[in-house]
DNA sequence: CGACGCATGATAATCTGTTCTCAGTTGTGG
DNA sequence: CCACAACTGAGAACAGATTATCATGCGTCG
């Protein structure tokens, strides 16, 4: 049915150590550190395992390549930083999104993205 | 510099006229009853000249293809029928953004979408 | 251990959205 | 009205992300 591969553990691995949703290439590249060599092929793949598990969720920020990031974080949204392009979590939500819905539109769910500066390129230390 | 052509025309109206955000598809065929016949090319350049007066803006949904909408519509964010696909237009906003926001990250915009199933879907009326 | 079948890897192919090409058309200013 | 340059349209080309191909590798079950 779903076999454990060294490939596949190096890329829920690689995920976990990860702080912030990744792309399938950054995947690959971290996954290639515990099991030389990984195909992009493999990475997509296993990513598409993975989600039908439910274990891995998709994250898509408009602008940005897809990325991918463990499913058991909770609920919580993104932060986009404009100058270096990576993604973070944030941690919470807010409140009175119910004020914004139409009514007769039943809500499932809902994203929330704050684009600007991260810390690292706001200080001039990184870009 | 640049002309005020048919086309443009039709476009431009095409995008008022209509209550959410349209894409490019949706805009060419639009356009097309004004002005028959408007090439996808020229649908492309003329929102390429309408974003770079800020004439009209860019509406990325993760999820969805691209879609476009006058600039004159203030402050909104967006739901997205996962049924009928459709983008509405939601009006106002949420108080609270402001605690997601990490220390040292310098929020320049943001966005909030919706996703659900709009009243059509809803009540079974429409797909 | 042995067989079966899913997984792998490199690359080609695909898909979708967008831009380019180029000859011909059409605003605009004078 | 003229000249010039921007605009147009159809389709090819492009870009990026994702999927298919296919021979081979390797878990898993008994």
């Amino acid at each position: 049915m779903s076999y454990s591969t060294r490939q596949r553990e190096a890329i829920l691995n690689t995920l976990r150590r990860a702080d912030r949703p990744l792309t399938p290439q950054e995947i690959r590249e971290g996954a290639s550190q515990d099991s030389a060599g990984i195909g992009l092929a493999t990475v997509y793949r296993a990513l598409k395992a993975f989600m039908a598990r439910k274990e891995v969720l998709l994250v898509e920020i408009p602008g940005n390549p897809p990325c991918y990031e463990p499913a058991d974080r909770g609920h919580h949204h993104h932060a986009v930083c404009e100058q270096c392009r990576q993604v973070f979590d944030l941690h919470g939500c807010v409140q009175g999104l119910d004020a914004l819905v139409p009514r007769n539109f039943r809500v499932q769910r809902h994203d929330i993205t704050l684009y600007g500066v991260c810390a690292a390129c706001g200080t001039g230390a990184a870009g």
